[in-house]
DNA sequence: ATTAATTCCTACTAAAACTATATGAAAAGA
DNA sequence: TCTTTTCATATAGTTTTAGTAGGAATTAAT
């Protein structure tokens, strides 16, 4: 019942995106060195992102990459269920729900609509918007511990 | 995301252990056969509900399963963390918490909580004994249209 | 007593998924 | 031309999943 790396870091690196908009692209080295993560595994995941339209890549020297919508247009199901596909606890369930024969028959089939009902209101009602919000309201509160040693 | 068979297994047999309680033990090749499961495969998982008091074991020829307790006392939720472990949707959240060392700057892990407690909501307020009247209601209903026929 | 049916216990294994690395081509700025 | 970046694909080590296998221990029935 776990969300892989490639859905956290997907999050992570969009949020990075946001909160590093400068106008200027943002490369993935200089993401992966802030998150700690490798930067030739995110290749693979903002690949996907790319390819989605969720963000645009500038080639060559000083390139990289930059949001092609608000922040606010950008829901957190939507990155979570690109990279990480469907989010539904059971393969009968969900969007890409697969036939099951027994399915009509199967009661804890209720359980699983129902946690999967769940999972998809929660991340279907954060934005990216709401992620940056919090990261500052965090900045600024480190900034205040800092201020105060 | 998924949830394995070992909890789906799990839920699938303490429903069929309560759906045909007699007050004889129940083996474990019936619930196999009903239920098309692999009955090696069953004794492993039946193995962690006993050992956590869930079912009485009946050793030896006619021996085989009883719940303990009554079904409105078995959540969903119980069921599928004794088998699942933590249902939680990445390892630093939840009951079983692994520390990270980014956890109190990481906004993304404010998405999991939430995600964390709604899954939790969802299979801590459904009972065995739901599942069962359920499961009832539906061979009511496949009886009536059987008997249209 | 013997046999058959059952739970109990441990080890093993094939396949899939996860989590990356590795290599190099293509593009573009300096 | 050289460096920095994205883009594309192949490879690989580790872990997890989903069982299978074999046999010991217990009990009921014959």
């Amino acid at each position: 019942m776990k969300i892989s790396t490639k859905g956290r870091y997907a999050l992570r690196l969009m949020l990075d995106l946001g909160m590093n908009h400068t106008g200027e692209p943002v490369s993935l080295k200089d993401v992966a060195k802030r998150q700690e993560m490798s930067d030739k595994y995110l290749e693979q995941i903002i690949s996907v992102l790319n390819k989605a339209g969720y963000v645009r890549s500038i080639r060559g020297a000083g390139g990289g990459y930059v949001l092609t919508k608000a922040p606010s247009e950008y829901t957190v199901g939507m990155i979570l269920r690109l990279t990480e596909g469907d989010l539904a606890p059971v393969s009968c369930v969900g969007q890409e729900a697969i036939a099951c024969e027994r399915k009509t028959d199967c009661v804890t089939a209720r359980v699983w609509e129902k946690i999967n009902d769940a999972v998809n209101d929660v991340v279907d009602h954060i934005t990216l918007a709401d992620l940056m919000e919090w990261q500052s309201e965090m900045n600024v509160q480190r900034a205040c511990e800092y201020a105060q040693l």
